[in-house]
DNA sequence: CTGAAAGCGCTAACAA
DNA sequence: TTGTTAGCGCTTTCAG
């Protein structure tokens, strides 16, 4: 069902296709009274330009692909929902790929991708960094909650925001606390704990590291016990997911929570403000985090020069305390 | 950044475009000799066929655009993750849109992308009947969680759940139950009411309705006044966001769930097994449901004839029996 | 201000 | 088996 084309509306408008292409894309090349006549005869007919004409010769497609690494974690649901906002405000197509946490099967779309889109949001890409910068080579990249040098990114201010959890934790006399890692590629999951442990050192909070876990609540039992085993009375865990997971299992050992440990994950999803306890957690704007990470692509993809730094973004995290958390038992 | 082109790779082979061409999409008609050297020097140069090319000139794109009515709802989380995964099986790709609960946005941006997908899937579409219609009549479409009579569908079986919702509560000894109603221009909204009541009169309970309501956390505060005031025992909300508003509410106002009153909801969303107290809700496989859609749409989006009648699979619903409903108070 | 014509990257006849 | 050629729908010089 091919829609009209603009020969069928030049010629019913007794005008030449050019005149046609032009009352659209440069109305003020036209006279009033063609331009007018041009539009009418359009919209009679159903015209609709083709999106993929208009490429193949401009090269711009009018849209950005958003990866994903994981499409299963409520958290992504944020930035892909502030991403899909930012990209129909401007008429932007947004095409989403799942990545299913392998880097595999993120690097083969992406490159499937390539000849089809603007540009690329990477959501806490799994990818390396030569993998990503190669990318870059081919199209504008703008990062999401990761960072690299060279490559425009937006995030969510992870060192504030850890050196917030821990202060928390030890105002409420905390000494040890675990960290739950995260997938081993995961860059974030570096982050963390990097700052994790710098924020600690500086307050006097000894902190070791478990896992990596895959982040579900699945595997929330593993991280429980290894956690249990450490002798730590706050655990950090990678996200809110595994958080919940190893509440689970701590109740199921009959620890309690936050009276004998103390849990606090990332994220701030949904579920976080309802599960028992209420979940702490280092939540923040992440839907703005979306909206961004397209923001900044737009623009850097519709600039001439590629010249200038890549821009990066830190948003501010919010701590958000709940009931996960507590004064350590003397 | 436009890659190479076929010109480059005919040129560097030593061969004519339309025998590398035919080298990608017909590797038959190619004497192998030919065909790897062309492929060799393909990935070399790194050539990727250009998909507008291809679009422009075959008329399709290898592309389905998915539509949700609120993307907000993590209900349609599933939906998308299981549309996304059939979508990536086939090399197809997936473009995103949330209308926001606004028909008129669900209008526009289908009317956008109609020249550049292949065809829809519509989840929950807010459209009324005669729009859905004459968007068919310009691509194919699949409605997701919605009927209508010559369009192809996929549901999950809502009168069987309903169904199976009564007889739950009947079974409890609840003998009049209020439906907390969706949105006026949701098609489940009037399927659920509907299904209810045939469902209770059969079964000797009483049913009401009210709403309609925004199903949201937020809307829970007037959905739930409004059930108590109705004096009913069992409150069926539209969907699980409306139903933890409820609860909530409730617990503010000092009725207890399920000593007081029960309560139920749709979707079984991730947060419906984390919340206290647990939610009885109707859920089922959506990813499933995401899935089925785009594989149908595939299906009829590659057949010759469009003469079928079209296919509506309804896929069981099932009642996940959880703390927030209870034997009815003597 | 408007028209004629070339060409974006690819495919599908049609020839050779 | 391979090459030549004519477009797909649109934009954009270049003339008029």
């Amino acid at each position: 069902m091919p829609g009209p084309t603009i020969y069928d509306v030049a010629e019913a408008a007794g005008v030449a296709t050019s005149t046609v292409s032009r009352a659209f894309s440069h109305p003020g090349r036209v006279s009033t009274r063609t331009r007018e006549r041009v539009l009418a005869v359009a919209t009679e007919l159903g015209y609709r330009p083709s999106p993929h004409a208009r490429a193949l010769l401009s090269g711009r497609h009018h849209t950005v692909a958003m990866v994903v690494s994981d499409i299963t974690n409520p958290h992504y649901f944020e930035l892909i929902r502030g991403a899909e906002m930012r990209a129909k405000a401007s008429e932007y197509t947004l095409v989403l790929v799942n990545a299913e946490e392998s880097p595999r099967i993120e690097y083969d779309q992406i490159q499937r991708l390539v000849p089809a889109v603007d540009g690329f949001v990477l959501a806490a890409s799994r990818l390396p960094d030569e993998n990503l910068l190669q990318i870059s080579a081919q199209r504008p990249v703008v990062l999401m909650n990761r960072e690299l040098a060279g490559l425009p990114s937006v995030v969510l201010d992870h060192a504030q925001g850890c050196r917030q959890v821990v202060e928390h934790l030890a105002s409420l006399g905390h000494r040890r606390l675990v960290y739950l890692a995260g997938p081993r590629n995961s860059w974030m999951a570096g982050t963390r704990w990097t700052a994790l442990r710098s924020a600690a050192e500086e307050l006097g909070v000894e902190a070791t590291r478990i896992g990596p876990f895959t982040p579900r609540v699945s595997q929330g039992g593993a991280a429980a016990d290894g956690a249990l085993h450490s002798g730590a009375t706050a655990l950090v865990a990678h996200n809110d997911l595994l958080a919940i997971g190893v509440v689970q299992r701590l109740r199921q050992r009959s620890v309690r929570v936050p009276e004998d440990v103390s849990v606090v994950g990332f994220d701030d999803i949904f579920a976080s403000s309802l599960c028992t306890p209420t979940l702490t957690t280092l939540g923040g704007a992440h839907a703005e985090v979306g909206r961004s990470a397209v923001e900044v692509l737009l623009q850097i993809s519709n600039q001439p020069s590629r010249s200038e730094p890549a821009t990066q973004i830190a948003l501010p995290a919010e701590l958000v305390i709940r009931d996960s958390t507590g004064l350590v038992r003397r």
